[in-house]
DNA sequence: ATGAAAGCGCTAACAG
DNA sequence: CTGTTAGCGCTTTCAT
């Protein structure tokens, strides 16, 4: 086991023969305090190192300056350029992060965020997983006065504050996009998995090809999985989509993984993009203009979505009691016109 | 303030008329307690989803089961595995992991450090920053009695287990594969920093090239900063290498960065990859098949490597005082041949 | 201006 | 088998 000691204010107080509560106001600059003491104490607090025992002080004071975060994963640059911008403004109120994963699994999500709320934090920062269907765990949490914020991923079953993007708008926006290019078998695909996120886009896409005077097509929606490495399901959508009697001339992708993977089974399948069918889809990568070829996208503005949602969680932390109403913010996504769906000839 | 308060040992105690220390002992199933209170107890404490203070358990027993992660940035694909890797085993043996960002500042990294120290995290997992030189601050917790494990960026400043990298074999092994690829004016871009691993890859292009019969030519080794959103530094570094009379033939790239900013600078400067200058680089991207062109990469196993070094953190929180020597793992990497750099015809 | 004492929630030695 | 007590390191009344 761990034998990790460090200075104490007990010991700070036996050295310089002081009581302990003397040495801590004395550290904490009380004006109970005498200058001549308050200069002994910190001088040899600092001579020697010391720093105060957080996990003490959390105990003591019920909270613990720290909050935490769950996500999928941060092997995923949305995600970790989110997670930036948590840091960003954590960092400058004080407040550490911790940082757990859920890998899209509702039972990782139940475990971590319930061993967040026992570590004490003050409040939490969750996408919930693509599996949470329930979210009891979170509701009892806020029900007992943790400030809990939902990002990326939200749901209409708990009130709290909240920071998604214009899933709809971008979606609806990209499929006109798409019609005003010229295309006219305009597949989408999407996940199995039912978040707020993928319906959003889902039903963008469907209302702009109404508006539009097209037919929703069944067919040229596909649901495939975007967690893990396989990839096989979603060769399979591409196959069907591709054995069409009308094979569709450009992919809409709703997220980065399906993206990416898909344009990686384009390469194989030797399809050239855009020449046999082009593809525009939602990716973070800041690799998007040297992918080959390089990738229409709309980009999401993760940054700024952690900050925002900081932001809001250390307002809420701070003054709980004066919360009487939530907000969401509905932050704009931006699409960046590359190579891979040009206008149609 | 959070006002959040969840059931203690105390509020069951006093609900079932039983001591604080009964309830303790029957909810960790101790030989003391009847089979009866022990049903009473946990039964309760199910239904009222009782969760201990974790923060409280931490204070008492001098140890959090939680361990403290430094690494420069999530946000870098090869960092992102590693935390994958540390945290699958870590998981499995109970422990939680607590990320930390550097962003390669020396002086956040001491600030991560010390903060994890003080919340009791039982061990580290650390990347020093690139701008670290000096580590007292890592050298006096060791001391103390905290296990640290260095990987990724090692120093041998401080005796302690550690995992990198064949970095020198990595890079001898591709620049002879570039030589045997009939390449001539092989141009090595690393970093400004003076880190275990660049040292050690730049030694590795060097030494390779002299026995292969080549000259290290300084004009074609060119120190750049692999972070920020600055390119304006590798641009220049560009331009130099291609208003040499005797320009390179291909470029070698030191990390991941590096790589992927070069290749779009490339672009940008209209020279095509691999006919006016091939590429060969550091990278950890799962988009390396699809970027334009297929980069030939060199790939480090950093999933195993975050594996390799929680396994032997663990091992040193669980028998520290057995521990007698500290070894070094060296993991092997993979050159992943794509397109980037073809036989020179 | 300083100190004694209590207590945050938990565990563990010791009594009974 | 159960309870009392003390204490982890810190803060915070409340004396002095």
């Amino acid at each position: 086991m761990s034998s990790y000691k460090a200075l104490t204010m007990n010991d700070i107080a036996k050295a310089l023969n002081l009581s302990a509560s003397t040495v801590s106001k004395a550290l904490s600059d009380s004006y109970e305090i005498s200058e001549k003491t308050k200069q002994l104490v910190n001088d040899y607090a600092k001579q020697n190192n010391y720093r105060p025992n957080l996990i003490a002080q959390s105990l003591k004071q019920g909270h613990s300056n720290s909050i935490g975060v769950v996500v999928a994963s941060v092997d995923n640059p949305f995600f970790s350029q989110i997670i930036n911008g948590i840091e960003s403004v954590a960092y400058n109120e004080g407040y550490n992060i911790i940082i757990t994963q859920t890998h899209e699994s509702h039972e990782l999500e139940v475990q971590n965020v319930n061993h967040l709320a026992h570590r004490s934090v003050d409040g939490m920062l969750v996408a919930i997983s693509t599996e949470t269907q329930n979210i009891e765990h979170l509701k009892k949490l806020q029900q007992q006065g943790l400030p809990i914020i939902f990002f990326d991923r939200v749901t209409d079953d708990m009130d709290t504050h909240k920071v998604t993007v214009e899933n709809f708008k971008s979606a609806y926006d990209s499929t006109a996009y798409l019609v005003s290019l010229g295309y006219k078998r305009i597949a989408h695909i999407t996940s199995l998995d039912d978040t707020s996120v993928m319906r959003e886009r889902l039903a963008g896409y469907e209302k702009a090809l109404v508006d539009n005077g097209f037919e929703v097509d069944q067919e040229l929606v596909k649901h495939c999985h975007g967690t893990g490495r396989d990839r096989t399901k979603l060769k399979e959508a591409l196959d069907e989509l591709f054995a069409l009697n009308d094979a569709p001339d450009v992919i809409f992708s709703a997220f980065d993984k399906i993206t990416t993977v898909a344009l990686s089974l384009l390469h194989e399948m030797k399809k050239s993009v855009p020449e046999d069918v082009a593809l525009l889809g939602f990716t973070n990568t800041i690799l998007a203009d040297i992918i080959n070829p390089p990738l229409t996208s709309i980009t999401q503005p993760g940054f700024e979505m952690g900050k925002e949602a900081t932001r809001m969680l250390i307002h809420l932390i701070k003054d709980e009691h004066l919360v009487t109403k939530f907000e969401t913010i509905v932050l704009p996504t931006e699409l960046v016109v590359r190579d891979s769906c040009p206008p149609k000839k």
